[in-house]
DNA sequence: ACGTGTCATGATAGCGCTATCTTTTTATCG
DNA sequence: CGATAAAAAGATAGCGCTATCATGACACGT
């Protein structure tokens, strides 16, 4: 009988039973610690702890949420493989998930494959909620269709805020305007805008930013300095390379993402221009790229990682919420972002000063 | 009674139980059917499957490591947050994790940072293996602590295979062969080599495979076009300048990896010469970076996902057959890798051929 | 002294699944 | 056609944990 349980049993890892016969106590009391410990006198719960320690005791989550009957399943999609975002993304949810005793799916999803048949799949049954970064927290076609199949939602990082789903956001229009301060500091006046793909929202965002900032610091904007992009890095170095054939050229040059703001520097290198000496240029996003090129690139870094945790934790509270018949909606929230200063940015160039 | 037990319930999500119920089978039935079905009958087997189908049964994990009680901790440990290298490699463990039902624990390492400490912390008790991608892979006191603690690991894309650990790699030597090849049918004979970071192994193989490349098609290596790099960007950028400043300036450059490639492209541009009209460059490794740049990067493109995904099968069958007894040795494997065409890439300019 | 309430703890019963063993059914043969 | 082996299906018993209820201990008021 006793060869048998060996048998099955996981690799002699010691379990709440171990622990309570070493504390002298109850299983449950063990539990009790393990969970906050409300309920348990002082003493007792030193020496559980005391026991916990000893045996190097891990509880099993399979048999937590088993017990607890709380596996939720997350499906975290996503579509544009902007590789940095992505990485960080995974590990802010793979913590939370962790924490939260979660199961995570992670699935890719492009607009056009058959987006429609898998969700419905997934949400039919399988799935508990989604996790939406961009680009596809902006597909509204995509919203829609979790919308109306009930599914609980969260956008990660959307240009605008959404009654429908919950969000976690940092404000892009704050962050824009906060760099473009940083920029009018350094003692620059002529500078070019490159605005960011046009179907997603968080441009419209950062280009209200960049103009508000300006008029209040007085300075009008030159339409001749601001340029649709699209997001890609050839978008930006297209639209540098038109910003520096201009007469009367900017000094300074303030690209809606990061991508953007590398093909600016390679402009300017084309124009034999030197970064920062000769021009500035500020990116978005603090991605890989912007400390992989050189110089390293003065941007706005979104906490990726904490902007994940966030979002699960949210959700599942949203979705145990709901469960209990508590549909207090969708949840929100607001994150720090940080401008992060490095090496392409310096104050005009003396002849151009002033 | 079944009130208590309703609230105790998962989200209604049906069960073998249901399955078997509806299936007319018990639910040992329905259990094999899902695990492989042997020993089932054709009819029966079908039965299940549509009740399964019907019923959009999923099983429950944490149930089924719990009966099993199979559930092994690996720790994915990362140092390098080389972004597009660890988001395919997180991808591909969480797909191998999720199917294995192995629970997966992602770590970062740096060298410096009390790696021993953790690592035996980590080894103690709690975590089954390790999964070592580069340069964690070639960091060989961390190998050396780890077999002494007598954990499993498997190393990912090392540059050379390790009789004390599991390796997953792909054939660095014969794919900077078939690059370098490449480069030569193209009809290029002033080929620079930018070597890697001479502290991974694969650097090394890279190397190789370029020179014995040229001299298996008779084009002896100018050594003054074979520069050091060190796998980032600005080393890349200035090996690159001062291949291009010589006399005889090469008409191609092989870079070990898509970062020193895009450097390479900063300095051909730095000098007026266009890619790959006048500068032909190719790197390895087909990271974001290399489709993100203007023009688009030749490169090698590494399995990763699928290197992961091995990985962690490997190191599962390797724990568990040792803990059956059955010492077979670490696994290896040895994956394909592709020659990724695009647009950085073409003949040498005429006045340079022949 | 007694009831009554509060708190810490224990006993019990599963969560959903699968390992193991036992029973049935089916195929195979003399 | 009954005997035997082999295959298919079922019964039973947990995996490790926690929800729930039951118990015991102790303080309080009357």
């Amino acid at each position: 009988m006793n060869e048998q349980r060996a048998r099955r049993r996981q690799s002699g890892r010691p379990t709440v039973n171990d622990v309570a016969r070493l504390a002298d106590c109850s299983p449950m009391t063990v539990s009790r610690v393990i969970n906050g410990g409300t309920g348990v006198r002082e003493e007792t719960r030193l020496a559980v702890e005391a026991a916990i320690r000893e045996l190097n005791y891990a509880p099993n989550r399979a048999a937590r949420s088993l017990a607890g009957a709380s596996q939720l399943r997350i499906a975290l999609l996503y579509s544009n493989p902007s590789a940095a975002y992505l990485s960080e993304l995974l590990i802010g949810c793979m913590d939370a998930a962790s924490r939260l005793d979660a199961h995570l799916v992670v699935e890719r999803c492009d607009p056009d494959r058959d987006q429609a048949r898998m969700i419905a799949k997934l949400a039919e049954n399988a799935i508990d909620g989604f996790l939406l970064p961009p680009p596809l927290c902006d597909d509204t076609a995509l919203l829609a269709r979790l919308r109306r199949a009930g599914t609980h939602a969260m956008l990660i990082g959307p240009g605008q805020a959404q009654a429908q789903h919950g969000v976690v956001m940092i404000d892009d229009y704050q962050a824009a305007y906060d760099m473009t301060r940083h920029i009018l500091d350094l003692g620059h006046r002529r500078i070019g805008f490159i605005i960011g793909n046009p179907h997603q929202s968080a441009s419209a965002l950062r280009l209200a930013g960049f103009r508000d900032a300006m008029s209040e610091a007085g300075v009008p904007v030159d339409e001749a300095l601001v340029k649709q992009g699209q997001f890609t890095y050839r978008s930006g170095l297209d639209a540098a390379m038109e910003l520096l054939a201009l007469a009367d050229r900017p000094t300074a040059i303030f690209a809606s993402n990061d991508d953007m703001a590398a093909g600016c520097v390679a402009a300017a290198h084309r124009n034999d221009l030197d970064v920062p000496k000769d021009l500035t240029v500020c990116g978005f996003d603090d991605t890989a790229l912007a400390s992989t090129i050189w110089p390293e690139l003065t941007t706005i870094r979104q906490p990726i990682r904490q902007m994940a945790e966030t979002a699960l934790d949210l959700l599942v509270q949203d979705i145990r919420a709901r469960r209990q018949g508590d549909a207090r909606g969708p949840r929100h929230a607001t994150l720090d972002y940080q401008l992060v200063r490095r090496d392409s940015d310096a104050p005009p160039p003396a002849s151009a000063a002033g």
